[in-house]
RNA sequence: GUCUCCUUCGUCUAGUGGUUAGGACACCGGGUUUUCAUCCCGGCAACAGGGGUUCAACUCCCCUAGGAGAUGCCA
């Protein structure tokens, strides 16, 4: 039988790491097997269910570049993919259930239950959960709730005693008491809708899913859904709890620390290519030193015997690290491509680009290149060919062990060889190569180190201490400017 | 509280009875460099603890501790 995996989101948020992660390595399974990738729309939770988290899947998924075989945008035999387009087939099963005596009415009401919660938080009881209020009303009871109008939601009868047994490929044998289980999950809500377990298990089911890959917080409801397969005679499909995605502090990765959501990383100028193979590296590795995958070549060489049991802590600072690792590996067309926005959306750049903004962005890109770690950051890198920099303080021009006024006689001592690089030789390195030869030449008439020639000139152009190399930002800014700025230290200096 | 899962450098991990316990990120130092970054070199740093089993345990078993998750008419 062929392998079938699905993801299986619930458009109630924005795609964050753990979700696509899930995704991702079911994605890369079911290709490494020659299987299928198949996606659901899990919107049975109508109050947080919303129109924007839904265009956030798809969004987000094309971004990355993964492309499920079925799926609601695709079509495929077993659809609907919809599951509140399949809202009729939950209903009679549910039905079935109760007939059989397997699942039942129960009437309580919310507030009830939330009673009866916090009694039992209150009381440290052994066992919480629900009570079972309703597992054996009689039918006179039945109808009297009914007559009363009450909305039942239908309860799954967990067996009192006996235990269940389910086989997870990573973690083994996982068995649990039936008494240890959630008492009498709800099956279906009072507005008809599914719950997560029941549309699950009977949409897995129908649309012949062979694996599911999970995230470990979902073992708990292991032995529910084996029991609710049992209930239905259905052969349950292969088990694969994947070990959790957590924040620095070994918590469940949330917004607290740090972004979570795909969109926000996006935003930030994260390369697909980095998330991806960053992600994938977080609770399963391929050996003991290769650490760099496409997905061309996740979609062969993963497997489920490299997976790893322990959760993994999610680090910011080696994927920022991919990332950097991945811009450099684009070529220039390609990071200007991908940089253009950034700088539009600072109102940096005219959309589309004029002329001389696009021959200043071929010039930007080599000497850009190997200093991004995100694409957002050639805002803030190249802020000084776009908008004052008077404002940087004077001393910052000083640099280390001298004072104002030999800054001073830096400055003009360096002014007439930035003045005449023109004349030096054409622009690019060549141009760059005589500049420094010839402040090489300064420097040892002056008996000023370079670094201390260099530096408030550099502060004088940029307005920073840290600047792409100071000759081609020059030339990029236009010597014009760059000598009005040199004037401009000058002054404050004096 | 109860149940379940987990436990190798700060972090991600390799390791399947005999290794100087390897790699990467981070960090620290050095080199290249007009600053920064890149790049190169080097360093730091781990088998949670206690019992077994065995000639031999990071590797197998048990206990303890710690961590996490679940305990919803959310998924």
């Amino acid at each position: 039988m062929s392998v079938r995996v699905r993801y299986a989101p619930s458009p109630t948020g924005l795609q964050h790491i753990g979700g696509v992660r899930t995704a991702l390595f079911n994605y890369f399974f079911a290709k490494s097997q020659g299987g299928d990738f198949i996606l659901r729309i899990e919107d049975t939770d109508r109050e947080r269910y919303s129109d924007e988290s839904l265009q956030d899947l798809y969004d987000t998924f094309s971004w990355l570049g993964i492309e499920w075989d079925e799926g609601p945008d695709k079509g495929g035999e077993y659809g609907p993919y919809v599951q509140s387009e399949r809202f009729d087939m939950y209903r009679e099963y549910a039905d079935k259930l109760i007939a059989e005596g397997k699942a039942y009415k129960c009437y309580c009401t919310p507030e009830r239950l939330e009673a009866l919660r916090t009694e039992q938080q209150k009381d440290k009881k052994a066992h919480q959960g629900y009570d079972r209020h309703c597992r054996d009303l009689t039918p006179e009871q039945q109808a009297e709730y009914e007559k009363q109008g009450i909305k039942p939601v239908v309860r799954f009868k967990i067996p009192l005693d006996g235990k269940t047994v389910f086989h997870d490929v990573l973690l083994g044998d996982v068995k649990r008491k039936n008494s240890d289980i959630s008492p009498d999950p709800v099956l279906l809500k009072s507005d008809g809708f599914p719950t997560y377990h029941l549309a699950n298990i009977i949409d897995d089911h129908h649309m012949n899913i062979t694996h599911i890959m999970r995230a470990q917080e979902w073992l708990p409801s292991g032995p529910l859904h084996i029991l609710l397969y049992q209930a239905f005679e259905w052969d349950p499909p292969t088990y694969c709890h994947l070990p959790m995605v957590m924040g620095k502090d070994g918590q469940k990765l949330s917004k607290r620390h740090g972004s979570t959501s795909l969109r926000d990383f996006i935003a930030k100028g994260y390369l697909p290519e980095a998330i991806i193979n960053y992600i994938s590296l977080i609770g399963w590795a391929y050996d003991d030193s290769r650490e760099f995958f496409d997905k061309a070549d996740l979609e062969k060489l993963f497997v489920l015997e490299k997976l790893n049991k322990a959760p993994g802590v999610f680090d910011y600072k080696k994927l920022d690290w991919f990332n950097g690792q991945y811009i450099r590996k684009l070529s220039d067309e390609e990071l200007k491509a991908k940089i253009i926005p950034y700088l539009q959306d600072s109102g940096n750049v005219d959309n589309p680009p004029s002329e001389a903004q696009d021959a200043m962005l071929n010039g930007l890109i080599p000497i850009v290149k190997e200093r991004l770690k995100l694409l957002s950051d050639i805002v803030p890198m190249t802020a000084f060919l776009f908008s004052d920099i008077s404002g940087y303080p004077a001393e910052d021009l000083i640099p280390k062990k001298k004072d104002a006024a030999s800054t001073l006689e830096i400055l003009k001592l360096g002014r007439p060889l930035i003045e005449k690089m023109a004349e030096l030789g054409p622009d690019g390195e060549a141009q760059d190569e005589a500049l420094e030869a010839a402040f090489k030449a300064l420097s040892e008439e002056s008996g000023f180190k370079l670094g201390e020639l260099l530096s408030p000139l550099r502060v004088a152009v940029t307005g920073s201490r840290v600047s792409p190399p100071l000759f081609a930002s020059i030339r990029l800014l236009g010597l014009k400017t760059a000598l009005e700025r040199i004037d401009e230290a000058v002054k404050k200096l004096e």
